[in-house]
DNA sequence: CTTTAGCACTCCCTGTGGTAGAGTGCCAAG
DNA sequence: CTTGGCACTCTACCACAGGGAGTGCTAAAG
């Protein structure tokens, strides 16, 4: 792929221009916006090589140029020069992000803030450590019948809850002192441990363990187990936004793309994808391989909680969006959301000894 | 109003009509479908006579008749017969409602299985219970700095948390303490009169009460206060089945009816409407007094929680839809959720010593 | 060899007119 | 009061032509 630099030029003010007005731009207009000294003829010799290479092609044979998704690669990878956020645009950030809420809420801020100043829709997964996040308290509360109330509380402030169907009735006082043992023995210990821990409790002492303790194990087994699932979550907010965008005019693929948030699981693969990489990066089009992402482009970037990368969020949109303005975004909200996350995370855990 | 026989049957049958495939009727088809033995000559005279009372109108001179709000209005009111709901959908609706889970989850199965069964919009506003519920227990547990994360548990089963910033750092044990107080102190009695008895104390006791007590009532005030705000909630589901629904084709109007569902304040203003009033309530159109509802209508019902309405639940969808469908799924899914509620509620309260 | 001007060509978009179809309103007869 | 007949109206659809935008090609100029 190597471009002279007339040719870089072009390629950038035709997607430019192309982004800002959504029409095919043409040689006449490319010519005079370029800056080149260039006659459309020459400019027109120029797009036929682009158009050879894949970057742009024509709607029909009098209309233009547009930028393929090719095109639209080579662009953000090379040429693009992201601008640094305003900085009104950053406060509106910080202010959002930096007040203290718990996980939940900073998740849902996160999205919302994001799908605001872009104009876009804001995702964002939610943390996934759970495996990792240390066990701190756990409460068993008797509701009607045999149902019964576990709220588990990990190091990192968040708080999850479940109600589980019991094999008969507890008193409130058995149920606490099952509470009082589970505290004792577990609090510290990594969730992914302390599940392999129950799993080997429930196999080894058989019949013989203490009925509150066989109580205690059971129950909790449940609550951890039924965290994975839950966990599997995303949020989107301003989807809506979606729906002003002529791009996304065809209201089929615009049901598709709102099943799909509804539905998550595409997404969340997506998201999942590029938690790995470090950094903002940019699906564009068919390249995510989902057909329901069609003329959209996902700008993903990892966030992490106390140093370790623990989920990913972004802004899905049309194909052509402003990237340069919506790269920072996604960026520094994933930094702001990191940093907030790592201020919550409990220091009790490491510097004081473990509730009891 | 009084509209004599002929006509009443003549309007039905046109609603019908037209409710099933959404193009305005004429005289001819109008006759022949009616069962009457008319020509549409008459028919057209008494069409005249329906158009003059305001029932019915014309989109342009050679269009047929398509049915006004008002016409839909009569409809619904007096000509409708619902039809009993498929024992199939019945399963299905049981099937979802009738295991046990938490209240939030329980909210969103109904939500989901109204829009999946009527192929609308499902909304249901969060019970609103919080003042009468009775509290039941509560736990403080420190995160970083001064921050404390307060978990509320209401008799009902519903679990309530909030992160909050103390006056200084506490200790675990003295967390501890404060939480023992508190569980203590107020188990049993309503968050109503928590709040109200919380008020009195801080007021009165000034600065010579314990350092403790201190701590606890103010914690527990913030997370009480707290909770007013997270309850004035909507779960929405289903909204992208709207999209494909050709009467509501105009986007912009279709994206304002989309922030309704993001904004939630009007929708749930309608629904605390229909609180007071016991069953089935229908809006339709511009009825309900708000300009994003325009073209749509909103079927609706209280839920209760051992006897008393808590919520409200609904269907939203055009103004032309199967009513005689839609009516009885919202009917009996607030049925199946008041009969969920009420068998979660804890029984604790009232039939055992309170947990301590 | 590259750049440019000129020109014919293609395709879209818009507006126009004409026609068929559906349905109405009215009138006069049953 | 009901019905058949008839003129009228409005829409939807089609074909067609003209203007506009932009291209590709060619030949000349740098």
């Amino acid at each position: 792929m190597s471009l002279n630099l007339r040719a870089e030029v072009l390629l950038k003010t035709l997607i430019e221009r192309y982004i800002a007005d959504g029409q095919p731009v043409g040689s006449r207009t490319l010519a005079r916006q370029a800056g080149l000294e260039l006659s459309p003829a020459t400019v027109r010799n120029i797009m036929a090589d682009l158009e050879e290479l894949g970057l742009v092609s024509s709607p029909h044979t009098s209309a233009g140029r547009v930028p393929t998704e090719l095109g639209y690669r080579v662009f953000v990878d090379t040429l693009l020069k992201v601008r640094p956020l305003d900085s009104s645009e950053v406060r509106k950030l910080k202010g959002e992000l930096m007040t203290p809420q718990d996980t939940e809420h900073l998740i849902g801020s996160a999205s919302q803030i994001m799908s605001k100043i872009s104009k876009l829709a804001g995702i964002v997964m939610v943390p996934r450590r759970d495996e990792k996040a240390a066990f701190r308290h756990i409460d068993f509360i008797g509701l009607s019948g045999q149902r019964i109330l576990v709220i588990l509380v990990t190091d990192d402030g968040s708080v999850h809850n479940r109600i589980i169907s019991a094999d008969r009735k507890y008193s409130p006082s058995e149920l606490e002192q099952a509470a009082n043992y589970f505290n004792d023995a577990y609090a510290g210990i990594s969730l992914g441990k302390v599940k392999r821990m129950l799993l080997n409790e429930i196999q080894q002492a058989g019949e013989d363990m203490q009925r509150i303790v066989h109580l205690a194990v059971h129950m909790a087994r449940q609550a951890i187990d039924g965290e994975r699932e839950e966990t599997e979550d995303l949020v989107v907010s301003g989807e809506s936004n979606l729906m002003e965008i002529p791009d996304l005019g065809d209201i089929h693929k615009l049901r598709k793309l709102f099943d799909a948030f509804n539905t998550k699981r595409d997404l969340l693969h997506l998201l999942d994808q590029s938690m790995r990489a470090g950094g903002v990066k940019i699906f564009i089009g068919s390249e995510a391989g989902y057909e329901v992402l069609e003329d959209c482009s996902v700008v993903t970037a990892p966030y992490s909680a106390d140093g370790e990368v623990v989920g990913t969020l972004g802004v899905i949109g049309p194909t052509r969006m402003a990237y340069e303005h919506v790269i920072p975004v996604v960026d520094i909200t994933a930094r702001l959301l990191s940093a907030a996350l790592s201020l919550q995370g409990s220091e009790s855990g490491h510097l004081e000894t473990p509730r009891q």
